[in-house]
DNA sequence: CTGTTAGCGCATTCAA
DNA sequence: TTGAATGCGCTAACAG
């Protein structure tokens, strides 16, 4: 039952009078209900009767004071609607809540589920995320570091596309943990799926099936996680005793379009594979639908796995072989190794593997 | 941080204050590439041979300073690494560079989506965005925009969950837009897809493909856009002399799996039904599994239609029939309405709806 | 055009 | 136990 009534269509000013300050609390006089200024410590502590910086201890009680004068201040405060400057405090104390966070893509499930998995152990800690998008961008990186370290936040969580990320950092002597995937070379925290793992397992999968030959799909070899997936499929074939044929290494873009295009291509060349395996969700979608444009039937003619577990891979006929991530929690444990760092100061460096999962369905077990 | 392993929590006094000002300003050679303190105006203004203000004004150019002078100021600055404290420049100017958002579900798609449309017209704006999910937790919104309104944002962006929230941006001052739903009765801005156009569309396609009768699923009615919807749902019906029947409207929760659990039992109580809509796409997961499950043949038996249009909508057999609700727009353009209001102060509130588009697929064709 | 002075709001010395 | 000073780093007033 819509009981908005008149979900006014079109713009329907309502006429409604929009003051309607708060019924007054007790003898609340004035008291601008909006605007002017936010109320400050001195505000608390003529509205209590003491001094400045007795409201501060009273309120983030480092130092001493009395119970009842803690309770009268905590109490004023709320009354007055008081919320302390966090930038005047930052700037006081030299310490930030905030940590900024420089993702990839935003709009790629895996990453915004990886910045979920940040924020909520962030959030939990007491902290806040700020988040930019780089595009994979090494410019729009930099520029967000410089951002982040204008800010002055306490550390840094990073997909990072280049090297110099690190750099950067460390000059600006912030923390900083990728996630997803190392820095280049750069000697970071860095927690991330286990990538040559996940390659091992599902190629092994694929090769014990018998689909021989089996191609993969990538979008890169270099920054990412490309290259750990290339390891362990190469890896594994190795340890099955097949020469390595890099016929079969296709590479593409990030966008699904270009994946498919490229299946195409890698189709039309090596019309004898049995098998692929894609790098990411993305290029997961573009396979299947230039597999399925070319009369190929997955499961059948070729088998079908890739990185990357996503909900629509249970819903396609036939349901796709994945290797789940898990990157809310991979996301989250980057946030607790940075806070970690925080806390304790600089310790060794920690690699977190997370050990991915294979999830084998119909497209490659037919 | 970690610059001195100690937080001078003890009584250290910091002797190198002033008696020995950094190392080697002049020189600069060692280029200092981590912790001790980051460099500010004033070691600028020491290395330059000028006063603090000046580089200040260099920099930030607001007032004047000799073209010499300021290209002086910018190589020094740069050459000794110089990056303004945003904490301490919001301090003093009263103005911020970030915006809170605050979003229901970050692991949604579509939420995920829409603040990448936050993030991108935010960050070309040269403003940044502090994002906090709330789970459509009332408590955990009041909490983040008590810590918004502490950070000094300059504005927010929000998908309310509770009405309340509007009245705590207005008593922090705090220019607030709202997303996707507008909070309650408040009066604020919104920009959000016109709901209920959506649901007269998608409605009207069934009824005109003779798919009657017609349910639709919804996980509630109240804050979000299920109102909406179903607003648009029956007045397709009105207009087409059908009588409403509410025994066709399935309440469920906001999860993949209770949805399923509720298509089952709609299935059961009214096995004559021709066509579902869903309300966005997570229930159209839940719904596609359940009618499959059930031995139902979509786009035969039963249309199905969705709100959210979903890459794997194309995927699946058959594909889905979606009401596109340009989630990246529509955080674009919440973006922009508040930048505006920030800007020019108050206006009139806008509403802006965001046409949906009707995406026919198969899943309603046949 | 530039330097000096004076705070923004807060937490922390030191005295009392 | 509390209050009076003292800056954190920066910029907007004023001189000069």
């Amino acid at each position: 039952m819509s009981d908005d009534g008149r979900p006014a269509g079109s713009g329907k000013p309502s006429s409604k009078s929009s003051v309607k300050p708060a019924r007054g609390t007790t003898a609340g006089r004035g008291k601008g209900p909006v605007s002017s200024r936010q109320p400050t410590v001195h505000d608390v502590a003529r509205a209590a009767g003491v001094s400045a910086s007795t409201v501060s201890r009273a309120l983030h009680g480092r130092g001493y004071a009395s119970p009842e004068v803690r309770a009268l201040v905590a109490a004023v405060a709320t009354r007055i609607g008081y919320v302390a400057d966090a930038n005047a405090r930052s700037l006081r104390v030299r310490t930030s809540s905030t940590v900024g966070v420089l993702i990839s893509d935003l709009r790629n499930p895996y990453y915004a589920v990886l910045a979920a998995g940040i924020e909520a152990a962030l959030t939990a800690a007491g902290k806040h995320m700020v988040l930019v998008n780089d595009d994979s961008d090494p410019v729009k990186e930099a520029t967000a570091v410089a951002s982040f370290a204008s800010m002055r936040v306490c550390g840094l969580i990073v997909t990072p596309v280049s090297e110099r990320v690190a750099r950067a950092a460390s000059r600006f002597g912030l923390p900083i943990v990728c996630v997803d995937r190392p820095a280049g070379r750069a000697r970071t925290d860095v927690v991330m799926a286990d990538d040559q793992a996940g390659g091992r397992l599902v190629t092994t999968h694929l090769l014990e099936a018998g689909r021989v030959p089996v191609a993969i799909l990538l979008d890169e070899q270099r920054w990412s996680t490309g290259a750990g997936r290339l390891a362990g499929y190469r890896e594994a074939l190795a340890a099955a005793g097949i020469a390595a044929d890099d016929d079969l290494v296709q590479m593409t873009s990030w966008r699904a379009e270009d994946a498919a295009v490229s299946t195409s291509d890698l189709l039309a060349r090596r019309p004898d594979i049995r098998a692929l395996i894609t790098a990411n969700n993305v290029l997961a979608e573009g396979a299947f639908i230039a597999l399925r444009a070319a009369g190929v039937v997955i499961g059948r003619d070729i088998a079908l796995a890739s990185f990357d577990d996503l909900p629509w891979m249970t819903m396609v006929d036939p349901p796709i072989t994945a290797i789940s991530q898990h990157p809310f929690d991979i996301g989250r444990r980057a946030a607790v190794a940075l806070l970690a760092r925080i806390d304790n100061g600089a310790s060794t460096v920690v690699r977190d593997l997370i050990e991915p999962q294979l999830i084998v369905r119909a497209s490659t077990g037919g």
